[in-house]
DNA sequence: TTCGTTGACTTGAACGTTCAAATCCTACAC
DNA sequence: GTGTAGGATTTGAACGTTCAAGTCAACGAA
């Protein structure tokens, strides 16, 4: 439990022991190629003995980097972190396949946000950012391009989209494969049940509904709501208390979604057999309905990586690249 | 987004314009009393103009220490995370305020995770670690503490308390004050709702509703089962479908509480009214409960800064150091 | 005058790497 | 025997800080 490490190995004590100069032991440690098989194999041997480590501050005072990414740590009363959660960890992951690791920030403010993106990466604390949760009018986006910062984003620049490197999922898609899955299932009254127009994720998602819905000539029916489970409950009572109800709702997320499902069953109905839910994110709430609810996932692991994979792309001479993954549907109980 | 920094200012750069030796500019920075305010000023106003600040790798390779605390970023699909995510973000603010910063790792298995702590801490990428969610048998505890290697944890060293410096939050307390508060309410069937001895969480809750039962020389009764919300629901309802069921039933979890909710409903009682619930965490799941349930809140945003003093204060000298912080019950509709 | 003290500032080395250039050695061609 | 090419290895400097020891000038006391 002692605070101060005892002083560790270093290249130097390597180079001592195995007889050799500092450089050949770094190239043993980093281009094997270059050093004859003899000297390879006694300088790994004393590299195993004495348990050396590169140390990473030298090596990142040298390269002039970290390998350090930050990532904002969310406010658990934020709703959209049920995704997030899933997307931290998998962005873990991605970072360790690359030899980065992500560091967390929690910042008070917007102006406070970027203020400090700014100083982590001009003292070399991080080598650039990762965002999540872009919106419009997204300052985040407009400053650090202004800086000329590296970062992607999980999530469009909603303003620009080709002013920087972003993947985001497909939301059009995502309802649209949920309303043909209703489809084929025989549906013929399907419903939405979404945000009030945000100009961004929300109206993606019901775009895709409206897309299906027109490709097979069928009316659109619509309620939307803010993205509680009370305010689901409400909206989705009115469009289930009418003569000719849905009967399969394509919701914009597993919160509406389980408003849906409550507001079914206080009606009667038995979700699954004759109304049909889709929620979306496939998030820990799909569990906590019964029947489960089917949901549109996200593939945050395929996120993860790409957005790991594009940032260590970044070059000052590349153009930035726009990436966009199809969704999948889980079906649980509630289809 | 170009990936390379233009070259940044460094401390020579400030020196230089400024007419002093990078010494000076060091102290102007760390030690402004040592400098005379005529060369303070001159220099502060370089140091604005230039917008200079310390590079952190060179920093941490002179100090021997980067800054950097590492904590296990928590599979999604562990139910524990649920006051883990509130205590993540805690433990940002909390390191914050002590200029540090909490990285993420993501092992797959102990085994590779007390690897790559010895690693991560060797390599001198962190200064040590945060641990969470310990348990009885924990490899982590005992393997760190073997290999001198300094961290705090969130939950206490069960196996051996003194061995290592932890914050904890006082379950058997949590659980007596939920009982108490029962009591005063009227209650005299108050049941206990709790997980398969565990011989640490679990049992620590279970044993402060049995305190407080005795000391008011109430029969205990209880039911356990695993972390569910189904196996909740149905030990619930074995608990419920007696001729003289209980009026109050304490919770280990919020899981198992919201299982218990739903039995209670199921049975035609009205949840608040004939049956009151306390939960346990005073997780999301208390607000998708209606009545939203009352639960036991654990104090992250204490912990975590109790925890990063603890860290700071770490000494080779100093011995170790056990906290225990009391809960407090937030009441809402279930009670 | 001499000496010691104090405050302001500078200098050289160190932290642990890697880069770029230099050296050394061996092998091979002419 | 001479020249050259190439591989293996070493050397010195650099990355951007801070520490420890130094210089220098001003001042006051003996």
């Amino acid at each position: 439990m002692s605070r101060h490490q005892q002083r560790m190995p270093t290249i130097a004590t390597v180079a001592e022991l195995a007889g050799v100069s500092r450089q050949t032991v770094s190239n043993v440690v980093r281009a094997p190629h270059r050093v004859s098989p003899n000297t390879l194999q006694r300088v790994q041997e004393i590299i195993r003995q004495v348990d050396y480590r590169p140390n990473r501050s030298a090596i990142a005072l040298q390269a002039r980097r970290s390998g350090l990414l930050a990532y904002r740590c969310h406010r658990p009363e934020e709703t959209e972190n049920l995704v997030l959660d899933r997307f931290l960890h998998d962005l873990c992951r991605a970072a360790d396949d690359h030899d980065h690791h992500i560091t967390l920030v929690s910042p008070t403010s917007t102006d406070q946000e970027v203020a400090m993106y700014i100083d982590l990466y001009r003292s070399g604390r991080v080598d650039g950012f990762v965002l999540s949760g872009t919106h419009r009018g997204d300052q985040r986006l407009t400053s650090l391009v202004a800086e000329a910062i590296p970062f992607v984003s999980f999530g469009r620049n909603w303003d620009n989209p080709l002013a920087s490197t972003w993947v985001d999922v497909d939301g059009a898609s995502g309802a649209r494969q949920a309303t043909e899955h209703f489809w084929r299932s025989g549906h013929r009254r399907i419903a939405f049940l979404g945000w009030p127009d945000d100009g961004a994720i929300g109206a993606d998602r019901h775009r895709g509904y409206l897309d299906a819905m027109a490709q097979y000539r069928l009316e659109p029916i619509g309620a939307f709501c803010f993205d509680r489970l009370d305010a689901g409950e409400v909206s989705a009572a009115e469009l289930l208390r009418v003569p000719e109800p849905p009967t399969a709702v394509v919701c914009v997320s597993d919160t509406v979604a389980l408003g849906c499902a409550w507001a079914a069953q206080k009606l009667g109905l038995v979700v699954g057999a004759e109304l049909a839910i889709m929620g979306f994110d496939d998030s820990a709430l799909t569990r906590i309905a019964r029947p489960s609810l089917s949901s549109v996932r996200q593939p945050t692991e395929l996120v993860a990586q790409a957005l790991m994979d594009r940032f260590i792309g970044l070059q000052p001479t590349a153009r930035s690249t726009q990436t966009l993954l199809a969704p999948s549907l889980v079906h649980r109980g509630s289809s």
